[in-house]
DNA sequence: AAAATTTGCAACCGCACGCCA
DNA sequence: CTGGCGTGCGGTTGCAAATTT
């Protein structure tokens, strides 16, 4: 759906409701002391594109990433000749861009994992993406908020007629207890990921994309097996193909593999790797690293990933 | 068949955070 | 320590497609 963009968003300024357009006013104003005070716009309005990108803006991104690699947003519009925003290149990225997106069609299973940690971490949909390394937060957070939030809400109302006049309890008995148990459950598998740092990545490869971004996609194709080197200061977003659920937590590998998180630790759940870094050696400190190991190995291998899953999801729903 | 309404989702906006000079 | 800057996140908007009337 490429449609000829910047006329139609010109309406998107909301100019009907006049309280809107005093605080409309006064942001301009503070924007215009902003910049007298010798703070550069984020970008200059005028010059820059909105509303929906066309495939050649998506090419020349894809094209330009492919040279450069991710990250330094800023200098991405400057030096490809796009005229979007900075913001807005790394958003087209990270959302439909990069290559291991898959697209459409949400499993039971993520289905079931995204009202778990929905539940769990609330609506923190960069860390709940972690979860799912092959979703963007965004396609998450519209998942939701279409179709999940719905499907919970009728649920619950089903619920709610089947229990009649009993305790209209939505979520059922020992709910804390159980999440303290997942939240330390989540806390260890996340732990255990960082500390199997040798471990080959298990990620199965995806195989839905959404067909016009994989054409773009696969003009990326060989470029990260052909980095010569990670990309300094790489960003957040992208390269998740062979990226792994790194993010909840799993701390860089030293492979040709550039690690990124889709998500900057948001989440009090998960680490980052540099938090990780300094946390490992402080728990190592208290407690020698095998017994960590070991710990978490006894655990994970009794339970089974799937297992807490399993329960606390059957319960969900 | 046309109009009205609903749905899905890409993209925008503003805020918050972390890094660095 | 502080302020500027870049980036990421979550909420929200609004358009196009789909569905209903």
């Amino acid at each position: 759906m490429w449609v000829e963009t910047s006329v139609k968003t010109e309406k998107r300024t909301r100019q009907e409701d006049p309280s809107h357009c005093i605080v409309q006013r006064e942001r301009e104003r503070e924007r215009e002391r902003e910049r007298e005070m010798g703070r550069p716009p984020c970008c200059k309005k005028g010059d820059v594109k909105k509303g929906p990108w066309t495939p050649e803006e998506d090419i020349i991104l894809v094209s330009y990433i492919k040279e450069h690699g991710p990250g330094n947003w800023k200098a991405v519009p400057c030096n490809s000749g796009l005229t979007r925003c900075s913001k807005s290149c790394r958003l087209r990225w990270a959302n439909y861009l990069r290559p291991g997106i898959k697209r459409g069609n949400f499993t039971e299973q993520e289905e079931k994992l995204i009202i778990h940690l929905q539940d769990l971490l609330g609506n923190r949909w960069a860390a709940i993406a972690t979860y799912l390394p092959d979703r963007t937060d965004n396609d998450i957070k519209n998942y939701w908020n279409t179709h999940l939030k719905k499907k919970l809400i009728s649920k619950l109302d089903v619920d709610c007629k089947d229990s009649n006049g009993s305790k209209q309890q939505p979520i059922c008995k020992g709910q804390w207890e159980r999440r303290i148990q997942t939240d330390i459950n989540l806390a260890k598998q996340a732990l255990s990921q960082a500390l199997s740092l040798n471990k080959p990545n298990d990620i199965s490869e995806t195989s839905t994309y959404a067909s016009s971004a994989e054409n773009i996609a696969r003009l990326l194709q060989g470029w990260k097996k052909s980095l010569p080197t990670p990309v300094a200061s790489q960003s957040n977003s992208g390269l998740t193909e062979t990226d792994t659920v790194s993010s909840h937590g799993t701390t860089p590998t030293t492979t040709t593999t550039t690690t990124t998180t889709t998500s900057s630790s948001s989440s009090s759940y998960m680490m980052s790797p540099q938090q990780l870094e300094s946390f490992v050696p402080e728990l190592e400190a208290q407690m020698p690293l095998s017994m960590i190991e070991s710990w978490l190995l006894d655990e994970t291998v009794e339970q089974g990933q799937e297992d807490f899953l399993d329960i606390s999801l059957n319960e969900t729903f």
